[in-house]
DNA sequence: AAAAACCTTAAAGTCACTTGAGGGTCAACC
DNA sequence: GGTTGACCCTCAAGTGACTTTAAGGTTTTT
């Protein structure tokens, strides 16, 4: 059911070569949504290597592998801007290397930060939970909740950093 | 100069009653900024005690109790419909009290998710740092990067789970 | 009187996508 | 030859939790 469609006429016998892959093969063999494959030639990331005369994009393998590099440095976090950036850097040059390495340096920090945030965050959730289990006379979590809103203070110690953004599965 | 604009005329006397803050007193008193304060309205997370003549809105110290509240739930990632949720709960019943357990379990299990992916990523993006240090030819990082990407399966083995989003600093 | 410091609303921008509407193309079966 | 169904296209809007901007009103200070 999914080898339907495979074009055997003359006009598309150009896209049986091997290297030409349309929209939702593409999709199968990197793991990235056609939608989301559209998304990223609107954003500039990729452009298929071109259309055939249906106007329907096909993809070359080299396409393919800019898509599944594009997909690990989603994977790793990273904004597509930052993707961007690396897309463009050749490893050949010292000048590139220095900026890959910045890159991943300020990336690192980023999720180390977010890191730190995230086991206080657990413990403190843990303990929340931990303050009830359904048999007093009150719930000593929602309890706990509104004391804890009156003591906080009114703003955060850390100096506001760029946002934490942190969003994507691999 | 932030004293200015304390209203001493007749008319907004009553605004100067204990308990009746503008929107950016509130917003000092308890780390929300004012326009998130509005959001927040439009949101029906909480709606200001009223308005005075020229249709400022002004806060009494329990929608202060309410946007420290809020803001606590947010320091702790939850959605704003799980705020609107524990918002309603009343503390002194049983059924309340297993909503609020079942939303905190359920919030630590998707916290410990995003952890374990996060403490993941540190570790990878550590390896592929020290691939480099700027003395080589080649770029390690930039080539390791294109390896691996070559090397990805097409489909991420974990099922596909609710997207993870955890976004907020306290 | 003018400037500064507040307040108002409504709309658009952010990020990385996803979803939907409305329609075109292509191969296979009846 | 008509229909079904799996593909493909574009463009627009929706998501979450905000922030920012535009355009203006009000109050206090200089």
């Amino acid at each position: 059911m999914r080898t339907t469609q495979m074009p055997t006429t003359a006009m598309s016998i150009e896209l049986c070569a091997p290297g030409a892959y349309r929209i939702s093969q593409a999709a199968d063999l990197t793991g990235v949504s056609a939608a989301n494959i559209r998304f990223y030639e609107k954003e500039k990331l990729l452009s298929p290597q071109g259309r055939s005369d249906n106007s329907y994009r096909f993809y070359s393998d080299s396409d393919l592998h800019q898509l599944r590099f594009i997909r690990l440095c989603r994977a790793l976090d990273m904004s597509l801007d930052e993707v961007r950036t690396l897309l463009g850097l050749d490893l050949t040059r010292k000048a590139d290397c220095a900026m890959a390495r910045n890159a991943l340096d300020g990336h690192l920090a980023h999720v180390r930060e977010r890191l730190g945030e995230l086991k206080a965050l657990e413990k403190d959730l843990k303990a929340l939970r931990l303050r009830c289990d359904g048999t007093g006379d009150l719930c000593h979590i929602i309890e706990a909740l509104h004391a804890r809103a009156d003591a906080l203070p009114a703003r955060s110690s850390a100096t506001k950093s760029k946002q934490a953004k942190i969003t994507r599965h691999v």
